[in-house]
DNA sequence: CAGTATCCTTGCGGATACTG
DNA sequence: CAGTATCCGCAAGGATACTG
């Protein structure tokens, strides 16, 4: 796939920008990027059907509460099924829809590529902040 | 690809979140499904160079200050690349650099898929609203 | 034209404590 | 166990005005 291939094909990132900004997809976008989103869909992905603590084991740092919001943004996205069955103590697992199945697919490759060229980010980033350190000049 | 090679491959996935988990990696992340980050990306990669008003003037809603802000994080992230020509009036031109490029291919299947699945995001989030409106009962 | 500077609201995300 | 409830700091992002 060359440049003017990829220009082609993002009309389609073009068109989807343009109406209706505030729309469905951004959110879906932001969500997907958000603190905690990633961890959970590829946790679910990798490991299949989990109960919430499981999953919290699995990732480090995430609280009760965050893991909690997450999942509702997903199940409310439509990428995570919530099985409750409503027993005492409580009981609920979480898996992946064939929809959070595939948002994993497309998000692979992009994270794949980030962390393939971390050096390359930190590298950029040092330019840049000696660039502006001192006045530019 | 199918289900398990996915799986397989998302071990890379896994390893970028585990370690360094406050590092590079996850602000990129963060940044790319950011407010306007993607337009801007996508923009200069479909009109290649451009003044700050020419993207400003393609894309909806945005300010100065806004556009000014992402594309200085671009910058920084390596992703954009700043030519200040030091005229009067001032004349600034900014494009993708190669990594920014790279940064759109791995953007456009993700959002493309976001697009054309729209429909099924708003179908599962009124599901989803309708099922908790009445205490889920 | 291409920004800064300032102010302000919103809400994310963390910490902690509590409950059916 | 799987959540709520509450409090809080901070930073994102918008509105507006100003400047070299």
């Amino acid at each position: 796939m060359n440049r003017d291939e990829i220009l082609q094909y993002s009309q389609t990132v073009c068109d989807g920008l343009r109406d209706d900004d505030d729309g469905v997809r951004r959110e879906v976008l932001a969500h997907a990027g958000s603190r905690w989103s990633l961890g959970v869909v590829h946790t679910l992905g990798v490991y299949g059907r989990l109960r919430h603590a499981e999953i919290g084991r699995r990732m480090h740092g995430v609280t009760q509460r965050m893991l909690t919001l997450t999942l509702r943004q997903l199940e409310r996205d439509g990428l995570v099924l919530r099985h409750d069955f409503e027993e005492v103590p409580p009981r609920v697992e979480y898996e992946l829809t064939d929809m959070g199945m595939e948002l994993l697919v497309r998000m692979v490759p992009l994270w794949t590529w980030i962390v393939g060229n971390a050096d390359r980010f930190r590298e950029a980033r040092q330019d840049f902040d000696s660039r502006h350190r001192h006045t530019g000049a």
